[in-house]
DNA sequence: GTATTTGCAAATGATTTGCAGTGCT
DNA sequence: AGCACTGCAAATCATTTGCAAATAC
């Protein structure tokens, strides 16, 4: 993927610092700030965390990436993609995305309670194949 | 409801300001720690953060009440009960519970991923009947 | 060349902890 | 009586801000 691209697309500049990021999160697909920071100072040993921040959160206003709010965890951000939902397993952590469709649930929900529905956010938990 | 008996099935003291704590999350439904606070302070009047959050975290552990994540807000508080599902109006920011049935998403979801699924945390978002 | 970004340090905001006194059972 | 809870102050953790130097375009 063309991230610098991608980058361009949404309005902000390229730096080594944001491609580095949106590698990292191409790469484990989901990480919450201090994985984010751990990985990337591996690659820019002298990044501050407020530099993080700062990215953090121009990609969020601009919607290249998008923040996952899990119960009783840290948050994860992701590059922003189509609708979808996550699955955790609250033993061993593996947290991933799950191709599920909400068509219908969500047109009824609209229906129902006479609602514009626009976003989801959909965490479902439990225990994996192996640690079930 | 009773919520001295709630309490002590949780195995938690009653105390007053937890009752007081609970019958706010009953009238309102959801609410922030800051809106508990403000709240409460008005029976309390000498209460301490400390202690709301001391409850809160009590209260959680014991799983007598749910934190809900919300996209791009701060955590709201509720009495735990049965899964449910919640919806937001962006624009007004109502906030409610909705009475979606999950069985059939779940139960394909659990077979295609081979997890076994306990728990869900779903807030569908746009826009309310009258901001829309 | 100009505007934006970076990295540092300091500031702010949110939550937690320690402890002495009080209240619950 | 004994242990848990409260409220205060201080500590910790998370995130943001201001600013000078460096970088993107």
């Amino acid at each position: 993927m063309n991230y610098e691209l991608l980058l361009r697309e949404h309005t902000l500049k390229v730096t080594p610092q944001r491609l580095g990021i949106l590698t990292l999160m191409h790469t484990y697909g989901h990480l919450s700030i201090e994985d984010l920071f751990e990985y990337i100072k591996k690659q820019f040993s002298s990044i501050s965390l407020a530099t993080l921040y700062k990215n953090i959160n121009a990609m969020l206003e601009n919607k290249l990436i998008t923040e996952v709010k899990i119960p009783n965890m840290k948050s994860k951000y992701e590059i922003a993609k189509d609708t979808h939902a996550h699955i955790l397993c609250t033993k061993c952590g593996e947290f991933k995305d799950i191709a599920i469709n909400l068509d219908a649930v969500l047109s009824s929900t609209a229906l129902k309670t006479d609602y514009a529905l626009t976003d989801t956010s959909v965490v479902f938990s439990g225990l994996c194949s192996k640690c079930k």
